[in-house]
DNA sequence: CTGAAAGCGCTTACAG
DNA sequence: CTGAAAGCGCTTACAG
């Protein structure tokens, strides 16, 4: 490996000399500037990033932790991250927490992984990373786990403390605007399939579908609302109970495609044609709702955009720049696809 | 933050002895141990290893590049790259190459990518990385593209070098293996879909279709092979072709989960039951195949072996420790679900 | 069994 | 405009 010592040599001027013009600090000549740098492209010189971050005590590295890289939203986010990390010069440290593989959703169970957090915020630390960023793969509290000296931004999941921020998307917006497209769209018997009732991102979306309705003037009817768990076959189940009441809805919002995905398949079942008797609007825009049938209409979620606004944010919280939120929330954008439609003189599904 | 000269005085021993005592070095009597453990706890020291790795030349970081970390196979991969480098305490430095969204499954044009490659390894080479784990998105030959003097292996594609190692899976013995599973369950009317022919995958896979075929004694029947392009449309189009046929084939193995879910589809537009009528195998076991209807049964990849695999060969490189194989295939498993059914009394599809 | 010293490859006041 | 010197926090022969 050839150091910095080597290009002082080559070119006959001191290393303090060499290490100014890699980074363009002091002031230097012109000539002795072209002098060096001509001999570090011949010699093809790469500075040592461990000796000068030890020396600057900054490593220009983000530690990332990942509660689960196999969950779906986890690969976009990384991906917005080091699309931004990039641009600022920064590089990423992963760890990867294989939550969802230990505990699945049943976050009760998460003390389990306290420890494998605090083993990767450890080892991290002792990398001297700049600041952390950690993904959930569920939006909850995370107030505590973490307690360091460093900046950390926690996304697709939340956390309050001295030098931690937040970034999600906005979750009860999101619900509003799906309901508010099919209102739009001539609905008004609109039922709402949800996830686990205990969960803020049910809650949120909820109070969105619940204030599109009664903005529009509509009636809410509790009969259209249901719960399921998240899973392909609660949509399933809960769309079998929709389609059997007396007056059914000529649209369903699931909060996730899983669940859209059960009512596609409860409709296929009792024949109702999707969109030209119920229409269907799923939730996250995962890879697998454009392949159900017909293409599923959904709420797509900013993930590249929650990455990449994590590291904008933390590079500010390391430069010590001020930061106007704590706490951040991304739009939501609906992707349209093929399984809605207006409904027409009240025609669908009788 | 502490250092390692903080505990030495508060221990009254030197910097050297604290160092041994952390590395598990030396002869240190269990009185000193235990009095320098002592203090490291109270004051809950870490090792900057910053300065550890500027001293011994060793960072235990892999350097990690993805072509694409949204594309189904890498998370999994990814994963298993994670769990095994925790277990040889390393760490992982992440880049992502964002290919799939640069040029899409058109790798003639991969030539634009090189300029990114060429910097990411850069980069990782001045964090004095000590090897790289280079991840493909699609299986072929990248004999050239990195030229360092650290190992590095390919996994998901490619390359033979000076201290370069592959590993992959085996796709001739998958394919043999979908074949004969489907041959052993009374099926002699195979149809095969296959991907874009001048990939590696699609040829290697072919053979062993072809090679179950003929080393069961069935005839191979040239009508029963079909192109399409990896994409679901394909499978569609390909599988009308082989409906419309007057000896029709009662089972078809498509190149993968896509392409099957077009089979699904083209199935359910001309009324052949699945798996009554007629048996489908995909390849990949993508999550996406778990939600096609019947769900799929499909060539389960062993994504997070490679993963591991590849830190295993990366270890040893690492430590100069020999090497068996350059290049090593992983063996693929059949994930059986409901998309397969026996063929009685030549019944099938008639 | 333990300590003093040198040095890893940089950067940064400071002096000139 | 440039160089000599000190030092970032460790580890590792070497001496005792």
């Amino acid at each position: 490996m050839v150091r910095i010592k080597d290009i002082a040599k080559l070119a006959n001027v001191s290393p303090a000399t060499v290490s100014m013009v890699i980074n363009n600090r002091g002031n230097i000549s012109e000539a002795t500037r072209k002098k060096v740098l001509k001999i570090i492209e011949e010699l093809n010189y790469q500075p040592n990033n461990v000796a000068r971050s030890l020396k600057t005590n900054r490593t220009r590295t983000i530690g990332v932790i990942v509660e689960d890289i196999t969950v779906f939203s986890s690969p976009e986010i990384i991906h917005g991250i080091n699309e931004s990390a990039d641009e600022h010069g920064m590089s990423i440290l992963l760890t990867n927490l294989r939550v969802h593989r230990l505990i699945g959703n049943n976050f009760e169970n998460f003390d389990r992984c306290k420890q494998s957090v605090m083993n990767a915020v450890e080892e991290l630390l002792s990398r001297q990373v700049d600041g952390m960023i950690y993904i959930g793969i569920h939006n909850r509290d995370l107030t505590g786990l973490i307690n360091i000296p460093k900046p950390v931004v926690f996304t697709y999941c939340s956390a309050s403390g001295e030098n931690q921020y937040s970034v999600n998307y906005d979750d009860e917006l999101a619900a509003f605007e799906a309901t508010e497209y099919l209102i739009q769209r001539g609905h008004e018997k609109i039922a709402l399939i949800s996830g686990l009732i205990d969960s803020i991102p049910s809650h949120d979306r909820f109070t969105g579908y619940y204030r599109a309705i009664r903005e529009h003037g509509l009636p809410f009817n509790p009969v259209y609302v249901k719960t399921g768990d998240w899973e392909f076959e609660s949509g399933y189940v809960m769309a079998k109970e929709l389609l059997a009441l007396a007056d059914k809805p000529t649209a369903i919002l699931a909060m996730n495609d899983l669940m859209a995905g059960g009512v596609l398949e409860a409709c296929r079942e009792c024949g109702v044609r999707v969109p030209e008797d119920l229409s269907v609007v799923g939730f996250d825009n995962r890879e697998i709702s454009f392949y159900f049938i017909p293409k599923l209409t959904t709420m797509g979620l900013p993930l590249n955009e929650l990455g990449r606004k994590s590291v904008e944010i933390l590079v500010r919280a390391i430069e010590g720049e001020p930061i106007p939120e704590k706490s951040v929330k991304l739009k939501c954008n609906l992707v349209e696809r093929q399984s809605v439609m207006p409904v027409r003189d009240g025609l669908a599904i009788q």
